[in-house]
DNA sequence: GTGAAAGCGCTAACAT
DNA sequence: ATGTTAGCGCTTTCAC
């Protein structure tokens, strides 16, 4: 199968001049203003103009100028989301939850993308990108970013997870490391006293949260800190695995493993598959069949969780921009996921 | 494990006015365009005052408004791409792709999104989006979308995947009808008669492609159609494991599985899974190991089909934005994964 | 080298 | 019910 797969480009060049709303009016033989009128839908038009305006505009092929539109009213009905690459795991989940919200709003999204956060060397970038979008095209913006200064705007803005503790502004943040103290607490009270512990990228806020939330979930329950039993994965799968493996091997294995993070978890999960670790029939329960109802963590929930970090961001973003007062709020979300017993099972298979 | 897992919204509102560039012109005591010429790197100011101009751009944390300067010149160094949802994995696959180029590129990106295929229910939505974004705010497009209309502007444009065989402009398209010819001739090599397929959803032109491949090649070899062998899936993982039992329990089961996607491929393999099928060392690759080199297919590879799709779309829509000769290209892609002996392992396992 | 002035396409008073 | 007018924030002649 030699050319079995291939894809085309088919090329073609044009270009056309810009219909404006100068040109609409002209060929409808009304001013400008009417125009505009029957565009924002204002009910003080004859029936008769609309009609014949909403035709010339058909024939025409007119859409209006979003640059021009933005410049004049305060309303585009649009919301920006700016994030760093819309490449990895950690975009595409905060994208499920944003995506969920716009579905549901009759707003429309305009995300904003360097592709990489390391371009552009300006000094505060994320102020521009955000004035770039909020002064102009977007109603309101949610950030997603390592945002490390506060600036204000005029615009309203959501930040999600920033590094800050009390940005400037609203933000949506996880609770790293309660999260964190209360699945160390859940496994410890399940009996377990040597469990492993997969951090994430120490540059990373969260995973530095997670991390003391496992030292101080031991320190509190009195058990003595085992350096060998915390190796640094870096939130991937792939390298989890590598880590899974690597606690595994310990002369003396943990009982548990307690994994930073979801994608972290399912390397776990690998590993534990490749030693032959028996598999629950559905795939995508790891061995939560023990939990309290309320905390009965799937892949599934899991995954909704940046998700839904998403999700509420946009909805806060729309109350902003409707101008409704902003409570505090705390939503019940899974942050971690524990994988208990694998080491055991294993060293018994 | 009450409220181990949360996360909060803390709540903050302001506002406060937008800096413009006559406010810098009037702090640094200079004219608006003086300013204009700072900010667009001209040459013909003193170095003395661009500097004092710089400084007091810096202090007022002042930004262009995006919309006023995309009014009034032709490049802002943006990019558009224009999706239905960007939640969905054929999204993911193709951001993965432009995202690369953009990160390579001094071109940011601005996707815009609906949320949803079936909001705005207007006659060319499409056509809207484009010049939406087309005629202000990027300097070109591409777009991700059921294009069933041809329409023309004046922005440059690419298109991904559209369901016309030859729209107005640039596209880049698989070969959905050969790649399946391919896959299913090579099966056909390897002695396989009884070849399940799983279809996509019926109203994707790709999708009918794929089968029109299938059904051919099966012509073409003299192989009887036995419908049953078909089940028609959407292209999802889920509903592909669904299928493929479906394709195990038959009285007479296929030897081979062609699943259309690459999503319905790791249905398959979910499934083989299940009823025993031994798994290789390596999960991501699914049962390859004879094919010729040149097609060596794993789920990485695949995964960067479409991927690569978006890829040369960006690429091809910055060379038309630069206004440099568009031939006709090939590029050599794997399009379909294959799974085979899946069915017969499982009988003997 | 710098400022004044004219618009880009549009909306929103203000007229009529 | 519709037209006139004045900008929105910016770039770009065209003067000085």
């Amino acid at each position: 199968m030699p050319n079995s797969l291939t894809f085309i480009i088919a090329a073609m060049q044009q270009r056309k001049h810009s219909v404006t709303i100068s040109d609409v009016a002209k060929a409808a033989g009304v001013s400008v203003s009417t125009v505009s009128r029957v565009l924002n839908g204002k009910d003080d038009v004859a029936k008769e103009t609309e009609l014949h305006i909403q035709e010339v505009i058909q024939k025409l092929e007119y859409t209006s100028s979003l640059a021009a539109r933005s410049m004049r009213s305060e309303k585009t009905n649009m919301i920006g989301l700016i994030m760093p690459d819309i490449a990895g795991a950690y975009a595409r989940e905060i994208m499920l939850g944003v995506n969920r919200a716009i579905a549901e709003s009759d707003h429309d999204l305009l995300l904003f993308t360097t592709g990489d956060v390391r371009k552009h060397e300006t000094a505060s970038r994320e102020q521009q990108y955000v004035s770039m979008l909020g002064n102009s095209i977007t109603d309101g913006v949610i950030i997603v970013a390592p945002v490390t200064e506060v600036f204000s705007v005029e615009t309203p803005i959501v930040s999600i997870d920033p590094v800050m503790g009390h940005p400037g502004y609203p933000a949506i943040h996880a609770t790293n490391y309660q999260g964190a103290l209360d699945a160390m607490n859940y496994l410890i009270g399940l009996g377990h006293r040597r469990i492993g512990f997969i951090a994430g990228r120490p540059e990373l806020e969260s995973a530095v949260r997670r991390l003391r939330g496992y030292q101080d979930a031991l320190k509190q329950a009195n058990i003595e800190l085992d350096e060998s039993l915390i190796v640094t994965g870096d939130f991937t799968t792939g390298t989890a695995e590598e880590c899974a493996r690597q606690l595994m091997d310990l002369q003396e294995p943990p009982t548990a493993i307690f994994a930073a993070n979801d994608q972290s978890a399912i390397g776990v999960y690998h590993a534990a598959l490749e030693r032959g670790l028996r598999i629950p029939e559905d795939m995508s329960l790891i061995g939560f069949d023990n939990l309290p109802e309320a905390a009965y963590l799937n892949l599934t929930t899991i995954d909704q969780f940046l998700s839904e970090m998403g999700y509420q961001a946009t909805k806060t973003l729309f109350q902003l921009i409707e101008g409704k007062p902003l409570e505090k709020q705390i939503q019940q979300m899974p942050t971690h996921l524990v994988v208990r017993n694998s080491c055991r099972e294993i060293k018994a298979g």
